[in-house]
DNA sequence: GCTCAGGCACCACTTACTTCA
DNA sequence: TGTGAAGTAAGTGGTGCCTGA
């Protein structure tokens, strides 16, 4: 049974505004990435961390809440030896099998575990082919929800988890590990969209303004322009809020507007910026 | 306090298998 | 019915962190 990409909480949908104005934080639309904050997705549902808290006091009633998890499958049947199944070449009774060969079932990091995984040696597993375990449609749901929940398992967790899927932890384990791979990728995929489109936008503007620069430099070189044009004004440019200051009647709207200003820095701006001071304070409007 | 070895978790990469078009 | 692509469970090696000696 294949978990649907729907399943895997991934939507990979672009509908981010082009002109991003902070193209660096870039937000994949998927509900299972947002392992940093948790509660705030699921704001009503005890969280994995809050039913696994408790398990150092209460383990009852950790397993108590943990079975809420567990809608499809039969939670009472709390597999006491199903690592050994396992091992032994027999899958849980919601999963899909068909032989293998395994080899490796160490890193498992409690002691029954790993008691349990070595059980069998090499003779043993070259006859009795292991099987490969297909996960169900119930126990990818429910691995999928405690991904939401947090994408990373403390022991406990991992262990709890384990039994109530009826798997062993080091299949959980790798079920995470493999998960998060999967959101990543996904993630990197997104991010190489969302590049790939600004640097589309800013050759696009680049082209435009290199354009836009040529124009103002043949302008420039006309000599006709010069005699056309009215004589030079200096605009000046409020440093604070980056508001162009205008001489004369404007001055009264502009003390009005930005009365804090203490640091006038004449900014002119056109061609004759440089040759042609004009002998005005314009940011004396903003002085009180 | 510093160092070192062991254990563990995680990641990147890979393999082997299943499913589906 | 055979086949290639895609998806996925699991193996392998490397790395960083933590802890106890």
């Amino acid at each position: 049974m294949m978990v649907q990409k729907e399943d895997l909480g991934l939507s990979l949908s672009l509908n981010f505004p082009l002109n991003t104005p902070n193209p660096q934080h870039l937000t994949l639309m998927s509900s299972s990435t947002h392992s940093s904050s948790p509660s705030a997705c699921n704001p009503h549902k005890p969280s994995w961390n809050e039913a696994f808290a408790s398990s150092d006091r209460n383990s009852e009633t950790c397993r108590g809440e943990t079975r809420s998890f567990l809608r499809g499958i039969d939670v009472n049947r709390l597999p006491s030896s199903v690592e050994c199944e396992e091992e032994a070449g027999v899958s849980s009774p919601n999963s899909t099998v068909s032989s293998v060969s395994g080899k490796r079932s160490e890193r498992e990091p409690n002691g029954e575990e790993h008691a349990c995984s070595r059980g069998i040696s090499d003779e043993e597993d070259a006859e009795t082919s292991r099987k490969k375990l297909r996960l169900s449609k119930d126990q990818s749901a429910i691995l999928e929800e405690s991904f939401k929940e947090h994408n990373t398992l403390n022991p406990k967790q991992k262990l709890a988890l384990a039994k109530q899927l009826g798997l062993r932890p080091r299949q959980v384990e790798v079920w995470f590990q493999n998960r998060r791979a999967r959101t990543k990728l996904k993630q990197t995929e997104v991010d190489c969209e969302v590049l790939k489109r600004c640097c589309e936008n800013l050759t696009e503007e680049n082209r435009r303004l290199q354009k836009e620069v040529q124009e103002l430099r043949a302008l420039k070189l006309s000599p006709q322009f010069y005699m056309q044009m009215t004589p030079p004004t200096t605009l000046t440019m409020c440093p604070s809020c980056e508001r162009v200051a205008v001489p004369s009647s404007a001055v009264d709207a502009a003390t009005r507007h930005h009365p804090m200003a203490q640091a006038p820095r004449p900014m002119p701006i056109g061609p004759w910026a440089s040759a042609a001071p004009v002998p005005h304070r314009p940011f004396d409007a903003f002085h009180h």
